[in-house]
DNA sequence: GCTAAATTGTGAATCGTTTCAACATGAACG
DNA sequence: CGTTCATGTTGAAACGATTCACAATTTAGC
């Protein structure tokens, strides 16, 4: 069916391997033949088959990427940042979303491995270390992202959940609040669990403040929604005083849970941050303050660990950015 | 380096052929040997090659779906719906973003076609008629997304934007407004010449009515702010009364310059709809009007046709779905 | 004019999986 | 006992590009 580097060889009434030679080292053909071959090329539309150069080369030419959720803006920007360096380096990236799921997780890593891509970059929740260790010992490099690696001999960019956490939370008791709240969840991502933690720790430095534990089902508006109304349902009394959500999408919706209940302001009843600083951020209703993670950067850089994995034989780099706290009218007050 | 089937072969006592039959015709080999050879798979840490078995059918089992900004939640959206429905043909889906350049969109035709992907959505600008009627006759099943089908061979999926247009005109006429802008870009966009079109109609319809044309370079938030400074710097009575933007990016990038700068009171001063309903049009400053589309189901939708496409012999179908208005407190008022 | 060296080009082997005609083996039947 | 059938299994051919040792041709050097 389809035109082959043989069809196109006997058109040219050249063998198979000058064809290939013209494709991939054109300086050892005469000009005169790669000319000639290119001509034929285009006259019989001939395509190269990536499966076939694939299969000799041994792996692929594409990244995988598997984020946790390809609707939430911070990971199509990393996603974006990747594929801009990627291209620098000659590769293509397979965006895949899990959407939070481990057995979408796994179905994913077990499809990347089966495609024998270049390398991965797992943003996703995953701790199966041993299936870590797995890949790289079949030769299948992997760089832990927007987290750190819980093993040194994994590689990882990330930025400093933990302090990101803390920040927001001391952000919040020095504009005067005390009883906080952190809405997020499932506690099996680890994002959520690290700033946790970080809020956590901001508050036991203050005697009088605590904080409260808002359990959520995902890292959605929708899901922000629905906790905003289970708060705004509460006696104003026992409401918290602030509100540190896991992610940006939580906080809008938030946002918008209040504003539609109309018995929650923001920020004098309730102030409120969240984490990513996505573009809509600024464009909520309250702008938003949260803690700012530079996207596009660690996906590039991603892409950075895994191309150098691959050629240096250094031991694996582990690189950590520092979470930046924007400050916006849903904080000030 | 890998293990592959022959190694398995070995191991288990039987032939290459056997395990072939194992992995994919299950029923046609005893039990005792299946078994067998399970257990030396698990043994042994065997995976699939993919470019191997890909060579060997001819295609690919992944579907390319290239769209115009990855960072655009209304294709984030688009994107899911294909995934999902394609995992319930067994098919996985290469998402590329052409980030609305002419040159990226041909890379990434380019790129799927060496794939030999299954099939290919095309949800970008192009228009390059002649190398899609190319890639149907060399067998690649493709469907245009978002867009109409110029051209009746190529099957199509789409909501139909200048019906969508039209109604964010009336509405805005409909609530008194009689200068309208149109803000939008670049008219290499059909979205955007076609929603322009819509308005136009509209305008024209009211005698008294007349509509300006804004530039953008980009549908982006901040290619809406930018816009915002321009029109905000103008004379408060040259400025329009009304503003259809060409997608909610760019509307929630305007309602974000005209509160910073201060001078546009929003739906006062220009009433703002935008399109598309993104998930944080809700959560904006003001609420912002919109024109609906069913962005899951379209990419859903998208990825039957190609499988039908490639199924049945009838005729290239043609889906168009209706946009729906959403009212919100951007043009209350 | 002859040899050595440089330049071009060749073609068979290879990557790993699937397919399929052909071949065992054993059971069922008359 | 010989034939027919069903059931399991085999092994070689194919998919298409790349590689690489080798061959053919030209050029350079003396």
């Amino acid at each position: 069916m389809a035109v082959s580097v043989r069809d196109v060889a006997e058109a040219a009434g050249v063998s198979v391997g000058t064809v290939s030679n013209v494709l991939n080292r054109p300086e050892k053909v005469s000009a005169a033949t790669v000319a000639r071959v290119h001509d034929v090329i285009a006259r019989l539309g001939f395509v190269r088959n990536d499966a076939a150069r694939q299969l000799r080369a041994g792996r692929s030419r594409a990244i995988g990427l598997l984020v946790l959720d390809l609707r939430n803006p911070f990971f199509a920007d990393l996603a974006r940042g990747a594929e801009e360096r990627a291209a620098e380096h000659g590769l293509s990236v397979f965006v895949v979303g899990s959407d939070e799921k481990p057995e979408r997780e796994r179905a994913a890593i077990d499809l990347f491995e089966q495609q024998r891509v270049f390398g991965m970059l797992l943003a996703s929740a995953g701790d199966d270390l041993p299936r870590l260790r797995q890949l790289q010992q079949r030769g299948i490099p992997v760089v832990l992202v927007d987290r750190e690696s819980p093993d040194a001999a994994v590689p990882s960019v990330a930025v400093d959940d933990v302090d990101g956490g803390r920040l927001a939370g001391e952000h919040l008791l020095s504009i005067g609040r005390r009883r906080i709240a952190f809405v997020g969840g499932p506690a099996s991502i680890r994002q959520v669990t690290d700033r946790l933690e970080g809020v956590q720790q901001a508050v036991a430095a203050v005697p009088d403040a605590t904080l409260e534990f808002v359990g959520t089902a995902a890292l959605s508006v929708l899901e922000g929604r629905r906790a905003a109304e289970r708060i705004a349902g509460r006696l104003a009394s026992s409401r918290p005083q602030a509100i540190f959500a896991a992610n940006d999408l939580l906080a809008l919706g938030l946002i918008q849970g209040f504003v539609m209940t109309g018995a929650v302001r923001v920020p004098d009843d309730i102030a409120l941050i969240g984490y990513d600083d996505i573009d809509f951020a600024t464009a909520a209703v309250v702008p938003l303050s949260s803690v700012r993670q530079p996207a596009a950067l660690i996906g590039a850089t991603a892409v950075d660990l895994l191309v150098g994995a691959t050629d240096q034989t250094g031991g694996p780099a582990h690189v950590m950015f520092q979470p930046e706290l924007v400050v916006r009218a849903s904080t000030t007050g």
